[in-house]
DNA sequence: GTGTTCTGAAGTGTACACACTTTGTCGAGA
DNA sequence: TCTCGACAAAGTGTGTACACTTCAGAACAC
């Protein structure tokens, strides 16, 4: 979006150059890595991915060197770029990182949060359940990540917001496709719910119960949602 | 050092390529931020940095981006690269994210490590112990940290390990600076070897209790760490 | 038929060119 | 003295050039 709202020269000036590239190139690979709209492990060719874009190769690279530290994408020297591998056990670690780091967040939440915050925690949350059945799997993923997100920030620890960030682009495919079993959608609901009371009665050992359940569950689905994930990259369409 | 092992050609070619480039960049200018050899928030001037480094500012941009998502370095768009700040809030976030993973990192150990790298894991600290007066402070840091990374190892999760290794990097600077302290330095070792036996007994509450003990007194003693740190960076030789 | 070497195309790795942005300096005007 | 604007220098952002690596397939020997 914003076009390009830059000054035209008369002469067919070689690169005026395009302002930001590399963030924007870098938000839409690293949408595309976490869509797994790369197959895992395909080689991704950077002179077609820059003309896709419309950049050329110098904020593709850029980009991509970055989302190599994410751990979306990996490097091999002398051969390229390639995209994740679809690493099961990769995953389920993740998901175990991720459990230790949200117990870490709803304890801090529990003793540093302002009433006010954790109040508009619960608002929001009943303000999205009261929406449910116009959400689709996506946007419903990413009011759950919403949710962890905002508790996280209430530690007032950005440090660990930020790796939640990182680990939840890792494994969103997976959730998403957990998200979307309707069962799974309930107890998600009644699950951050009774995080959220938790906090705010500042019951910290409820709290990082409750948590704990919510994602303990979490990794136990996890791996129908990975076969399911799985049968999406490869077969598209049919797999539905 | 490896100076240039590369068949030459009669006429002096222009960019004859260094081969990989990019890590070993990485690897410089990740050293560099690590300690602090850039002042916080100083910018970084590619050009001189490129030519200090031997190479073309490309490689040097690409692993500066690289360091941006490590949190070793910022970028603001259009100014340039800068040292990241030394931001005591963030160290103390660091350390707190740390504790969570050391106490996951143990978890795990206690329930999955074999025998075989339990006892490996002591011989090594006990050889350590026995090497202790030959040790300065960057190499007993060095073996610190091994102790840590070879029981996040031990857990079977390579994801725990890569995010404990990237903030191990990111608070090495205070925690070389608090094992200089003679009392620290005597609390670590037999800390260590608490831990380690606890694992050894498979006693999963201890070895946590033991960690979450080792891992608390390092929080409380980096304020002052980083009291020193600063004058340090700011008044170098004259701080001792 | 199988293995080996040659060759060319495709594509990466790095240097370099150049436009654009930022910032500091100097001088004019109030 | 202070403010403002022009100007110049420094330095970033990105496009492009080109050497080098890899790989597939042809040509060839056995």
């Amino acid at each position: 979006m914003a076009g390009t709202p830059r000054k035209k020269t008369i002469k067919a000036a070689p690169a005026p150059r395009a302002a930001d590239s590399v963030n924007r190139v870098y938000a839409a690979i690293q949408r595309m890595a976490v869509n797994f709209e790369f197959r895992p492990e395909q080689r991704i060719n950077e002179v077609e991915l820059a003309a896709t874009l419309g950049v050329s190769r110098t904020p593709v690279r850029e980009a991509l060197n970055r989302l190599v530290i994410e751990g979306l994408i990996t490097l091999v020297p002398n051969k390229g770029f390639y995209c994740r591998p679809f690493d099961a056990e990769q995953i389920i670690g993740l998901f175990e990182v991720r459990a230790s780091l949200e117990r870490l967040s709803v304890e801090l939440a529990a003793e540093r949060a302002s009433d006010v915050r954790i109040a508009e925690l619960m608002d929001f949350w009943n303000g999205v359940r009261a929406n449910r059945a116009a959400m689709d799997a996506e946007e419903l993923t990413s009011r759950d990540e919403e949710f962890h997100i905002r508790i996280a920030a209430m530690g007032g620890n950005p440090e660990l917001v930020r790796m939640l960030e990182s680990i939840n682009a890792r494994i969103r495919f997976v959730r998403r496709i957990e998200i979307e079993n309707p069962l799974r959608r309930t107890t998600t609901f009644d699950e951050h719910l009774a995080i959220a009371e938790a906090l705010k009665a500042r019951d910290r050992d409820r709290a990082v119960a409750c948590m704990s359940d919510h994602i303990g569950i979490s990794v136990a689905d996890a791996v129908s949602a990975m076969k399911e994930g799985l049968a999406r990259i490869y077969m598209g369409r049919m797999a539905s």
